[in-house]
DNA sequence: TTAACATTGTGTACAGTGAACACAATAATT
DNA sequence: AATTATTGTGTTCACTGTACACAATGTTAA
């Protein structure tokens, strides 16, 4: 197989063109039918799940490589990609050993292998939010499959990666309450109780429509079209799109502190 | 000389201990004289000052690197120590690159030295707050002095330790919002007027007294104690003391968002 | 002894924000 | 034209933060 030969190559050589020892780790948050997912790989010869993941180029920048992580496992790029903590607990991969056997990566033929990709790492954490639609999952080498999970109802995860989902998703809340979301995971025309499904997906919980409305408006990121969205035997809701300058500008600065 | 043997042991060996291309750099802010000041060391041969950092051994948590490397520069520990960034550019290290002439690391005999500590290196910011007073700055093994330096009137510094030291100002400045300060920044024993010039002097801004007493007084992690506080020709303000238990809950649980 | 002064302790008033809720407008169906 | 579900807009109220007033107090100077 070709995958196996590439695999063979980056664990022979692979630390010739990485930094040992580092990873990064990408949090990918797809929004589809109310619901937030999170993109994960299936390891080749085991029953886990894993993020994606990456190492960091021997001159490469660490946010280049979580958006190269990106790009090659979704298809996307220039996306907003947060950085948002740094895992470094020696014994972080052996916390869900529920493996009965180990990934081709840390044996062979039964016997326990010593590699570089087996050793300890050290993971940098990103979360990225994505239009669920744009995006056609790829699995890596050393994965037979890429698809999307519910949050709330995750499979069997490698190492500390359950634990590095739920630091994501706090930070993902606590960035709603400063700064906007949405550009990424919307379409271009949307309305604004479709805006607040999103919001209330994030965070689990029900928003008064009507503050809702009159919260997001004072925030001058949004622009009222002049059309409407048709959406059944009801009043039809106007539509909007993101004013992006706006939008970038209150990304950077934030809202929500003086 | 004795730190000699101890560097070049560092440089020839210390990848067999340490996890290479990783690193650990601390910003202690201490308080002093209404002045916010951090721990700076000077280098040995060249006209620079630097975090105090440090390396992560191979079997040990980034976070204790980060507490042991605080321990070895102030002799202080069981600190509030925050990770709060990851600085991963590849380039950090040439960014304030105003020498004149390389430091013992980076050369010897007028030529540039190749060994494992003059490599990119990923580091790991944490910050920490620690009471002025009981702190002996100690230099390391590379430095030939450690002082006090106020964080408005910094020195010349290594790589990118500026850029490290005003976001570690900013994730302070944020931690206020929302988390206790001043437990290991102020006496057992402190005025409320005290607690608020410390707050003055990390916001870099004026605050109301009154409110600022509202405020503190509200969030019920202050214990007004019978005494009071001589301070000359005014009215004796009360002294206080933290509620450590509510404190520390405070400091878990924050109370700027519900 | 007492007045002056700087500083602290406590209280009030007002504006702005978020949360809870009311009602009219509207698009398709009956 | 009536029905029904959903959207757009407005009102009320409690709470928080901000601005400001005044009394209490510890020392110094007259």
């Amino acid at each position: 197989m070709k995958d196996n030969k590439v695999i063979h190559e980056l664990i022979t050589n692979g630390h010739l063109k990485y930094i040992p020892h580092i990873s990064v780790d990408c949090v990918i948050l797809g929004y589809h039918a109310n619901q937030l997912n999170v993109l994960l790989n299936k390891w080749k010869d085991v029953e886990v799940w894993s993020l994606p993941g990456g190492y960091v180029e021997r001159n490469e920048s660490v946010d280049t490589a979580a958006h190269r992580v990106l790009w090659e496992r979704t298809g996307v790029d220039k996306l907003f990609l947060q950085q948002f903590y740094t895992f470094g607990d020696p014994d972080r991969i052996n916390m869900n050993r529920r493996l009965n056997r180990l990934p081709v990566l840390f044996q062979e033929g039964g016997k326990e292998l010593h590699n570089w990709m087996a050793e300890r790492f050290i993971s940098i954490g990103y979360y990225a939010l994505v239009e669920y639609s744009k995006v056609s999952p790829r699995p890596d080498h050393l994965s037979v499959e890429s698809r999307w999970w519910d949050i709330h109802d995750l499979p069997a995860l490698i190492f500390d990666h359950d634990r590095i989902i739920s630091h994501a998703l706090h930070a993902v809340r606590l960035q709603l309450k400063y700064q906007p979301v949405g550009l990424s995971l919307l379409p271009e025309k949307f309305t604004l109780p479709e805006l607040q499904k999103l919001y209330e997906t994030i965070l689990s919980r029900k928003l008064d429509r009507r503050n809702f409305q009159k919260k997001m408006l004072s925030l001058g990121i949004l622009r009222r079209l002049p059309e409407r969205k048709t959406i059944g035997p009801h009043r039809s809701p106007f539509l909007y799109s993101f004013d992006k300058r706006k939008y970038n500008q209150a990304l950077k600065e934030g809202y929500g502190f003086a």
